[in-house]
RNA sequence: GCUAGCGUAGCUCAAUGGCAGAGCAGCUGACUUGUAAUCAGCAGGUUGUGGGUUCAAAUCCCGCCGCUAGCUCCA
């Protein structure tokens, strides 16, 4: 007999043999039904496991955290021998699941196409239907690799073959399907009731760009239909707030070939935005002690020499050009130009710390086929800036970058995000540069830092650059999709390329520490992530026009262009529709245009001084003086909403 | 860069080897308008680009440019 504790401490005995499903059923109520998978000691297991020693043992049904992955797992497995069926002679690369789903590699005769996603869903209706049950079963290293060679699965053997001599293997099998895999799974297809394939994707075999290119699909599945059709709902809403499809339709910004890729137009409108911005951006770092610099687009090669970018950044750059015999280079940074700002005289202890901030145009060779929109290009203009401090400072002016990037955050509405603290990897110290002990004082000053401020986050082992640790932001939207914000990234490299130090109180010469830092990323990426996460509709602050007049006929045009000068007059960004339209069609074009507030004015207004309120958020709200309307607005822009 | 798909008027799309079309936007005129599209007329194109096949190419083939979904790489 063994001993099974349950997770609310109840301890139940059972003979040897029983498996997790066996215990299941025994505790009857919702296990029976909705048993899944068990976990024993912490170690995922199927339901058809067998107990063989006194264990803890939780019953996994379909509300337990781990049960999604499970079922997208095997739906994935489902998937594959969908493709098996249609495809005889599929070779298999891996099917894993990920954050919303599955995929599966496989190298087809074909390409795939949108008709064979559908006939594969069909397949594995069928195979859903048909309520096959998954079964494992181990075999040696040895064995496994001669029974995928029979099974002519060349990518199958390269697995196992990396899996050490002696251990065993496990495969599963649904019916005629085989598969490598380690489990555990749902115990059978019939189990798997809502999924959906979403799309096809070249990928190389294990990420190596040199391998073979295999076909990926794409899917996810839920335990409920209601489930995935709030998932795809999501992915329409998120096409819905695509910023290149609204950056065009609010006419913020284009891409012309004309131009070049990944090299950006901005109109009037998304430069409006982006004056805002960075308007509030230069006033916010003067605010906090940083100075504003600028520095030119070019430099000649030896300063990417003494660098190191043309070392190890020449592929993201464009190629040199010649002026006057000498070599000059396009930024891919703004750093030395800072590091040289710098050193232009010399540099006392009292006068440290030095941030020096820019918003800087830099260009960086992108491989063509990454481009996307404006998160990705090949021009744009970093919120950079470089602070110059001593060791016992750094912490100091950390904690300083961490409350700018947190105002930054709300100011744009980021209610939530996640900090990743990346430092050396163990073990592996000739990665990097820099003594052992800056390293330790640098890692300390970051975590203290984030301690000081009680920030919850996580340390990210080996992700440090090798010139250093860093702060990585990571920001939420509003559909909770995480992007890349503030960076926090100190440099042991430059300040030795480039000999940058201070006199200190001893009376000699010391090397300076210091930081790179972004809290915007880049003007052009956050915009686009700006543009999702508002869904296009900017907060009245950032609205490139606030509010648009609409008169309701040719005899109250002048009364609506007085109230526009008067709202003029206090700063705020006015347009009258004074076309020969209906108001009808001025109202839908506003709407369309995404204007927060829209003023209709006829001849009831013109004869009492008031102005019908329409707004983005509330549709019609009635009359109201224009006094009230602009005390209204001056709060609603204060309040950054 | 790689794999697959795509590129037609400013925008959204139609025409699949046989005269390149519609709606919206634009321009002109009429209507003087009250909370999401008033009516009529006009104009708009070397079908991304260069080559090829064909009596005939937006359509089929090849190169280049660009876009999309991913892979690889990153602000």
């Amino acid at each position: 007999m063994i001993k099974v504790v349950l997770p609310d401490g109840l301890e139940k005995t059972y003979r040897e043999r029983t498996t997790v499903g066996e215990v299941a059923e025994d505790l009857g109520g919702p296990f029976k039904k909705k048993a899944l998978a068990g976990k024993t000691n912490g170690t995922l297991v199927d339901l058809s496991f067998p107990l063989t020693r006194d264990t803890s043992l939780s019953v996994i049904t379909e509300d337990s955290p781990e049960a999604l992955e499970i079922l997208r797992h095997s739906t994935a497995h489902i998937m594959a021998q969908a493709v098996c069926r249609l495809f005889p002679g599929a070779k298999l690369g891996i099917g894993p699941t990920i954050e919303n789903g599955f995929y599966y590699d496989f190298h087809l005769e074909r390409p795939l196409t949108e008709e064979d996603l559908a006939n594969i869903e069909a397949e594995m209706r069928k195979i859903i239907k048909e309520d096959i049950s998954f079964s494992r079963k181990t075999l040696s290293r040895n064995e496994a690799i001669k029974k995928m060679e029979v099974e002519r699965q060349p990518y199958k053997m390269e697995l196992i073959s990396d899996i050490a001599e002696g251990e065993e293997v496990s495969f599963y099998t649904q019916g005629e399907f085989l598969d490598l895999c380690r489990g555990p799974h749902i115990p059978s297809s019939g189990r798997a009731p809502a999924f959906k394939l979403l799309s096809v994707a070249g990928a190389y075999w294990r990420g190596k760009e040199t391998n073979p290119m295999l076909q990926r699909i794409y899917g996810t599945a839920f335990f409920r239909q209601q489930e995935l059709d709030k998932y795809l709902k999501l992915l329409e809403e998120a096409k819905r707030r695509d910023h290149r499809h609204l950056g065009k339709e609010l006419d913020l910004y284009s891409i012309k070939d004309d131009v070049g890729a990944g090299l950006v137009l901005w109109h009037p409108k998304g430069a409006r935005i982006r004056n805002i911005i960075e308007r509030f951006w230069c006033d916010e770092h003067y605010k906090r002690g940083y100075q504003v610099v600028y520095s030119p687009h070019i430099a000649k090669s030896g300063l990417w020499h003494t660098s190191g970018h043309w070392g190890f950044y020449r592929e993201s750059m464009f190629s040199p050009f010649e002026v006057e015999t000498a070599e000059y280079l396009v930024k891919p940074m703004n750093c030395p130009f800072h590091i040289l700002i710098f050193k232009s005289e010399m540099r006392s202890y009292r006068d440290l710390p030095l941030r020096f901030a820019e918003l800087g145009t830099v260009y960086r060779y992108e491989r063509s086929g990454v481009l996307h929109g404006l998160l990705r290009v090949r021009g744009f203009t970093q919120d950079d800036a470089h602070i110059f401090c001593t060791p016992e400072q750094l912490e100091e002016e950390i904690v300083g970058v961490i409350d700018l990037a947190k105002y930054m955050l709300t100011s744009f509405g980021f209610k939530e995000y996640e900090i990743e603290l990346a430092v050396r990897g163990r073990g592996e110290k000739e990665k990097y540069i820099g003594t052992d002990e800056t390293w330790t004082m640098a890692e300390q000053a970051l975590r203290r830092a984030l301690e000081i401020k009680d920030l919850p986050y996580y340390v990210g082992e080996g992700e440090a650059k090798f010139y250093g640790p860093s702060i990585d932001i990571k920001v939420k939207d509003a559909l909770g999709r995480g992007w890349q914000g503030p960076t926090i990234q100190v440099d042991f490299n430059l300040p030795e390329r480039f000999d940058v130090h201070y006199r200190g109180p001893d009376g000699k010469d010391h090397r300076v520490v210091m930081v790179h830092r972004t809290v915007l990323g880049a003007m052009e990426r956050f915009l686009g992530t700006l543009i999702e996460h508002y869904g296009g509709d900017f907060p009245l602050w950032l609205a490139p026009v606030q509010v648009r007049l609409l008169p309701v006929s040719e005899a109250t045009n002048d009364y609506a262009h007085t109230v526009k000068k008067k709202l003029e007059g206090h700063g705020l960004r006015a347009e009258c529709d004074d076309t020969n339209q209906r108001v009808g069609y001025k109202i839908r074009q506003g709407t369309l245009e995404k204007v927060p507030y829209l003023l209709i004015v006829g001849g009831k207004e013109m004869e009492n001084g008031l102005v019908s309120v329409r707004t983005r958020k509330n549709g019609d709200e009635g009359q109201c003086t224009v006094d009230k309307l602009l005390e209204r607005l001056e709060r609603e822009i204060n309040e950054k909403v």
